[in-house]
Formats: structure tokens, sequence, C-alpha cells
RNA sequence: GUACCCAUAGCUCAGCUGGAUAGAGCGUUAGAUUGCGGAUCUAAAGGCCGGAGGUUCGAGUCCUCUUGGGUACGCCA
């Protein structure tokens, strides 16, 4: 909510209160309460208040109930039909409104709404027997962005990731390694660790269909591993030490990062502790078999086992312990995390066991579930190896962008054309990913995720660079400028007050998109100032222009567009780029 | 079988707490360049918002039922 709306919804109000006293009707009215909204066409206003709501109290039409608050107010408000509608004075909203953005630049749109709040988020949390593939692109891109988002909200944010590094799955890639691997290291192969331990656990997967031994050799590996045999553990050491730095690799490469790395093998023990303890509590109860169960059926959730029969710790008992170990280590107000929605089942029952067990914070856990990435073609399947890889999607887009460049002929002018190419790569990406509201479903196509036009991170990249080219040009020839001088009052053509909206709607999306955790607000807004752009710049020269005053004001509007722009993409984690 | 999620233009997606004639992009068709980077812009065609009831002054949005799709319900993670 900017604040000429604030300030028109208390004016609004004012009118139909005295409307009320009026006519001797017992009326209040918050102004909080009062709807806001856009007229459809901009020609009819800026504003406009719809009078339903209050048909009841004042026992007339809407319409009429429009008609007496116009009555109230000047010139600039109009009944139309039942809504009020506004004629807002632009230039002096942009006045303010240009002058603020150039002050407060990158910090622009940020609020105090969370007021410091603690909140935790996790994301990413990959296995160690693969690299990462376009699901977990999705997950990352939403957890960064939902992190800046909620920072930008005035949060005090920590980002956690959780190492996946133990179980039956690892001791796969690990036991494929031992029979196939004749000592082979990325060093030696020159493959990414990732890779190369990836390729192990598929060739686990191809030797069990011949062996029917393997399995069994794989548990009898995670007997050893969790004895703490020692060949085993410095397999385990090498192996996992050769994943995870891969996978950083990866995350350098699309701006992920994190305050802190959780490791599984670290914290089921603490899971493992607090199921005694629940267990002594009688939270659960233990089978004849020995295992460990919680009855949740009074909250339609079934029954679940915590500990195997053998005491061994599963994926729920180590998450329990995590969580714990967090908030011991960093108090949060509200943990999120960023999980699939096929885990939903998952974090009701892991929510419901950490408050059975007393945990007051257990009711501000929140599981962000975010939908499927599909491909055109249909689903990834990793068994018919349709599953995309993150570092090879990362290099086709690049490649992509570095063709598309080379072909406008393009090269000379950007300063690196490698660099470029994976900004821009970068910018699709995310933007293609984060566009989609995280709960959906959704279908990634490579081809129209990197197109230089439509709704994409590329097009709005290139607004970014137009606009800074403007700029730049303007530096260069500032002195033919001089003696004008910036006049808000000048931007009366229909498109500068779309933008001046836009740009004064910004701050409130930023606060939406914090409220919902969902960073698609902003791709969308950003597209809207764009597309705006594009067609204002189009036909109103900004440079060449025989009024001083008007070019100067039309480039102090610019450069706010740049500012909010720029302040967007960092939400996305899209790259700037003052050329491409 | 039970629970949760989804269904809007040929395709991919928007549509905020219910509000004026349901919007974009791609694709299709027709246009615009002595112009700040045409990697652009303009316009047209394209919709029973899966279906049926209900609540409401008003429903794409809320409720019930129904159809179709997805996911979960492991001593896997």
């Amino acid at each position: 909510m900017s604040t000429y709306q604030q300030n028109w919804k208390k004016k609004i109000a004012g009118a139909l209160k005295a409307v009320a006293a009026d006519r001797d009707i017992d009326f209040s009215v918050e102004e909080d309460d009062l709807l806001i909204e856009k007229p459809p066409k901009p020609e009819m206003g800026d504003l406009a208040f719809p009078m339903f709501p209050y048909a009841r109290f004042f026992k007339t039409s809407p319409g009429k109930i429009a008609k007496q608050v116009a009555a109230k107010m000047g010139s600039d408000t109009t009944a139309a039909g039942p809504y009020i509608n506004i004629t807002v004075d632009m230039g002096e909203v942009a006045e303010d409104l240009l002058k603020q953005i150039h002050e407060e630049g990158e910090e622009f749109g940020r609020n105090t709404s969370l007021n410091g709040q603690k909140i935790m988020v996790e994301f990413s949390c990959p296995n160690t027997n693969k690299p990462l593939h376009l699901g977990h692109l999705r997950n990352d891109t939403i957890g960064e962005s939902v992190s800046r988002i909620l920072f930008a909200n005035g949060a005090c944010i920590n980002k956690v990731n959780l190492i996946n590094d133990r179980g039956i799955h690892i001791c796969k890639s690990m036991l494929a390694y031992k029979k196939f691997g004749e000592g082979v290291t990325p060093e030696s192969s020159g493959k990414k660790g990732d890779h190369l331990v990836g390729g192990f656990y598929v060739k686990f997967g191809k030797w069990s269909k011949e062996d029917p031994s393997a399995e069994e050799q794989a548990r009898e590996m995670l007997r050893l591993w969790e004895s703490g045999d020692p060949e085993v553990t410095e397999l385990w050491n090498t192996m996992n030490r050769w994943t995870i730095e891969g996978i950083e690799e990866t995350y350098k490469k699309t701006g992920i990062s994190f305050d802190k790395k959780y490791l599984e093998s670290e914290t089921y023990f603490r899971g493992r502790e607090l199921v005694h303890e629940g267990l002594e509590k009688e939270i659960f109860y233990r089978e004849e078999d020995g295992s460990v169960w919680i009855d949740l059926n009074d909250v339609k959730l079934d029954r679940k086992v915590l500990l195997r029969s053998d005491g061994t710790t599963l994926y729920l008992t180590q998450d329990i312990g995590t969580a714990v170990a967090r908030h011991d280590d960093w108090p949060f107000e509200r943990l999120i995390y960023v999980v699939a929605s096929e885990q939903q089942y998952h974090f009701q029952v892991l929510f419901e066991v950490l408050s059975r067990l007393g945990f007051p914070w257990a009711k501000n856990l929140h599981h962000l579930s975010y939908g499927m990435v599909n491909l055109p073609e249909g689903k990834m399947k990793s068994r018919e190896g349709t599953v995309v890889d993150a570092d090879d999607l990362v290099a086709e887009l690049t490649g992509m962008a570095k063709e598309e460049i080379k072909s406008k002929g393009r090269d000379e002018e950007v300063d690196n054309l490698e660099a470029t190419s994976a900004k821009i790569a970068l910018g699709a990406l995310n933007y293609y990913l984060l566009q989609v509201s995280p709960t959906k479903d959704m279908i990634f196509n490579p081809a129209e995720s990197i197109s230089f036009n439509g709704n994409t991170g590329p097009y709005l990249q290139y607004m970014g660079a137009r606009i800074s080219s403007m700029l730049r040009k303007y530096e260069e020839r500032k002195e033919s400028y001089s003696g004008g001088k910036v006049d808000s009052r000048l931007l009366t053509v229909a498109e500068e007050r779309e933008l001046i909206k836009l740009l004064a709607e910004y701050p409130g999306i930023v606060n939406r998109a914090g409220e919902d955790l969902n960073p698609s607000f902003i791709a969308a807004h950003l597209y809207e100032i764009c597309k705006t752009f594009s067609r204002y710049y189009h036909d109103n020269p900004v440079l060449h222009n025989e009024s001083k005053d008007l070019v100067k004001t039309r480039i102090h509007l610019s450069g706010a567009i740049l500012q909010v722009l720029k302040n967007g993409f960092f939400l996305l984690g899209m790259p700037f780029l003052p050329t491409m």
C-alpha cells in the first residue's frame, strides 16, 4: 500500500462518514477496511472504491451512495455507477516518490513489517550420492528468493542447508565405487565430484539387476558404516567430500548461498535421543519387535515408525533432531522448510511430533511446499534417464545465450562474452522458475526460458540494459542539457502515469510476496514495469527532445525505474546487466 | 481405498482479502525502422474459467457434489 493510496482511503472514509452524518445514520468505517482497486481502464481514473458494501447501512443503492460521496469531494473524484473513481495528481506523487527512490537506492522497497523477526529458511538439501537436477534448481531459487524477500520485509534471516549424507542410498554409490571404481578420482578423471559419484550410483542400479546379492551387500555396508568401520568411514568421507565440493560449485554458479550447513550424519543421534525421551514420557510406544511408534490417528495422520526394530534411525527421526539442534543454535521465531509437495505428509507428522514432544515453537514451523517441475516431453524419470542435470542445463542455456549474442552481432559490444552469457542464462532460469506460483506444478521449457522476447528473464534484463544505455548517453552529453531542471509536473503522458503508479506499488508487492512466500508477485510486477516502459520510450523520446527540462525529468524517471528493476532482480536472483 | 493439491485462450501462465467488459506471453495473421541498442513496438483472431448445484446485491475466486489429472499413505530419503 503506497502512501497516496492510504491518503485517499482516509479522504473517502471521511466523506462516507459525512454522508452518514447528513442522513443521521449511525455508521462508522475504518479506513483500512475500505476496498481499493484499479479502474479497468486508466482513463477512468487511478483508484476506484466500490460502494457495494455500504448499501446495507445506507439503505440505498451503491450508485446513489457513490454520487453522494463524490459530491463531498473535489473535481478529481467522479461517481461511476457504484464506484468512486479518483484521478490522482501523479505529478505530485512522482515528485516525492522519485526522490525517495533515488535517495533510498537499493533499499527502496524494503519495509519493517517483520520487525527483526528471526526466520530460518531451509532449502536445497541435496543427497551426497548424485548431482543436483532441475527439481533442485526450483527448490534453490525459491529458497534463496524467499529469503531475500523476507529480509526485505525486515526479517532477520538464517539460510540453512541439510546435507543428506547417510543412509542406504549413500552406501550404494560407495559399494559400486569399491567394485568398479578402480581408484578413480575427480582429479584423475577430470569429472566434477558430484557427477563422478552419481555415475557410480547409476552403475549400482544396473549391477543390482544382474546380481541379486547387491542390495544385501549395500545393507551390510550400512551396518559397517553405522558401527564405525574405519575403511567404510574413510571411503564415505572421501566420496562425500567429492560430492559436496561439486554441489557447492553449482551453488556458486547459480548464486545460491547458505549461512549454515547441517549434516544428517551429525544430527541423527539427537533425534534418537529425543525419541528415547519421548518413549519415557509415553508420547511414543514400543512394539514387540522393538520398533518405536507414534499413534496419530486422532489427528488423521495414521501411525508412524520413529525407530527401526534394530534401533537405527529414520528420515523422520533425523528431522526431529535437526529441528531441535537448529532451535538450540539459533532460536528462530519461524522456520520455513522449502521442500517438494510430495513431502506434505512427512511435515505434518514432523510438526505434530515436535509439538507433542512439548516444543512450543513447533507451531511456528512451516512447510513451503512447491510443485514438481516437468518437461515439455513429460515427467522426469530417473529410470528412463530423462532427469535434467543442473550443470548441464545451465551450460546449455549459457550456450544458447552466447549464440544469440553472436547472431545479433553484439559479441564486440559486451565486455565479457562468457560472463554475460552465463548471467543471461541465470536470469532466464530463475525468472522462469519463479514466475510460476511455488505451489503449482510447472513445465520447464528451456528454449522458451532463454528467449529474448516475451515474458522472460532476458527480456527484463534487456530493458535494464536499454535504460542503462540511455543513462550512459545522458551522462556523456550532460553539458548540453545544463540549465534544465527536473519538474515532475511534466510527466503527463499516460505511460508515465502508469509507470509512476507501478513504482509506487512496488513496496506493497514486496510486502505481499513476503506474506504469501510467493516470489511470482515480484516477477509479474517487474514484467509489467518493463512492458510499460518499452511502450513508453518507443513513442516518447527521452534524450532527443527540445525541452531540457523534459529530458532531465524523463531521465529522472528512467533512473528510478532502473533502480526498482535492479532491486527486484536481486530479489529474484536475476543478474543485472548494464549491457548485453 | 483414504487424504491433500491442481483444472482459466491451441500451448505456458497471471488473476491480491469475492467487485466494472476474465488478462499476459508464445504460436498464428496483419502492420510499424532517415529514431535514445528493432534483442523492440502496434493491432487482430482466439474463453460456457472441467461439469452440476448452493451462498451472495455480485462467484474464476467461498461451500457441497461430480469428472479428469497429480502426489502421498515404506522399519526409503
